[in-house]
DNA sequence: CGACGATGGTTGACTAGGAAATCAAATTGA
DNA sequence: TCAATTTGATTTCCTAGTCAACCATCGTCG
C-alpha cells in the first residue's frame, strides 16, 4: 500500500506564498500607482531619516546582490529620488542619499503601506492579527531571517 | 506634531513576506538538487493522475500567463519530465501530459515538499500549526485567492 | 616604496516572468 | 459558403533579478 501524493495544498508553505503573493501583489499595484516598484519602495524606506550609506550595506540590508543595488539604485537616481555620490574618505566607495524629492515621498508611500496592510488584515479580529504577528515572528526568528523580503 | 512613517518592520505583510521567502528558498534548494525549479515542480504536480491537459487550463490553474507555459514546458519537455502532443479534436490547441520519468519523480519530489514543509514549521505546536492554517485560509478565502502561487 | 591581495562597485551574460503582437485554426453569421 | 471574429498557443520585447568577470582603489608587507 502506497501513500499517496500530498497535494500542493497540503502544506502551510502553500498558503502562506498565496496569502504573501497576494498582499504584496495587491500593494505592488498601489505601489505602481505611485510610480516606484515594491523593490524601490524597500530602497527608499532604507535611506530614510539616515545618513548617507554605502551601496554594499543596503545590499546586506536588503538581502540584494550588490549588483542589484547598482540598478536599483540606477533606476531612482533616473527618477531624481535618491542621489549617489562619492565617498570622501574612500575612492572606491559610494554613498546612497534620499533627495528632497524623495524624502518627501516616503511618507506618502508609508501611508499606502499601512493601507494596504490595514485592508488586508481587516478581516482578523485584533486578537487573531496579534497571534499571526506572534507565530509569523516566532518562526523568522527561529529561521534566522533577517534580509528584507523582496521577491 | 507629525505622525512618524511607519518602519518596514511594522507591517504583517512584511512578517508574512519574509517568512514566506524563506520558506521557498528553501524548498528551491532542495528541489534544485532535483534539478527543478519550484515553477516547474507546480507544473509538474498539477499534471500528476491526470489526463492529458491544455496549457491554458494550466496557465489558469497556476495563476501564469500562456506565453509563461509555453517556456515552462519548453524546459520541462527539454528534460524529458513531460509531453506536449497536438490535440486530436482542434488543430490549434496543444495537450501537456507527464512522461513515465515525470511520472516517477513526482512522488519522490513531493516527499521534498512534505519533509521542507515539516521541517519549517516543526518549531509551532500542533495547536499553532493548527490556528496558523486556519487564519491563512481564512485570508485566502476572503481575498478570493486561487492560482497557485509561483513567484 | 612598490607589488599584490582584498575590497567596493559596475557590467555582461543569463534566467524567468509579463504584456502585447502574431499566427493558425475554429466558429459564426450574412 | 466564405469573410470576419474569436480562440489557442507561441514569439518578441521588456523588466528585474543572479552570478561571475572585471576595474579601480585601498591596505599591507617584503
Amino acid at each position: 500500500m502506497k501513500a499517496p501524493v500530498s497535494e500542493l495544498t497540503s502544506h502551510l508553505g502553500f498558503w502562506l506564498r498565496m496569502v504573501s503573493n497576494h498582499v504584496s501583489q495587491a500593494f505592488a499595484a498601489k505601489l505602481g500607482d505611485a510610480g516606484v516598484t515594491v523593490a524601490e519602495w524597500c530602497l527608499l524606506r532604507t535611506l530614510y531619516g539616515k545618513p548617507p550609506i554605502a551601496p554594499s550595506a543596503v545590499a546586506d540590508e536588503m538581502g540584494l546582490t550588490r549588483g542589484a543595488i547598482t540598478r536599483l539604485a540606477d533606476r531612482l537616481i533616473a527618477k531624481a529620488l535618491i542621489r549617489r555620490d562619492a565617498s570622501v574618505h574612500d575612492g572606491r566607495a559610494q554613498t546612497l542619499a534620499l533627495t528632497e524629492q524623495g524624502d518627501a515621498l516616503v511618507p506618502v508611500l508609508a501611508e499606502l503601506a499601512d493601507r494596504n496592510d490595514a485592508a488586508f488584515f481587516a478581516g482578523l479580529s485584533p486578537a487573531e492579527r496579534d497571534s499571526f504577528e506572534r507565530l509569523l515572528k516566532r518562526l523568522a526568528e527561529r529561521g534566522e531571517m533577517s534580509s528584507i523580503p523582496i521577491d
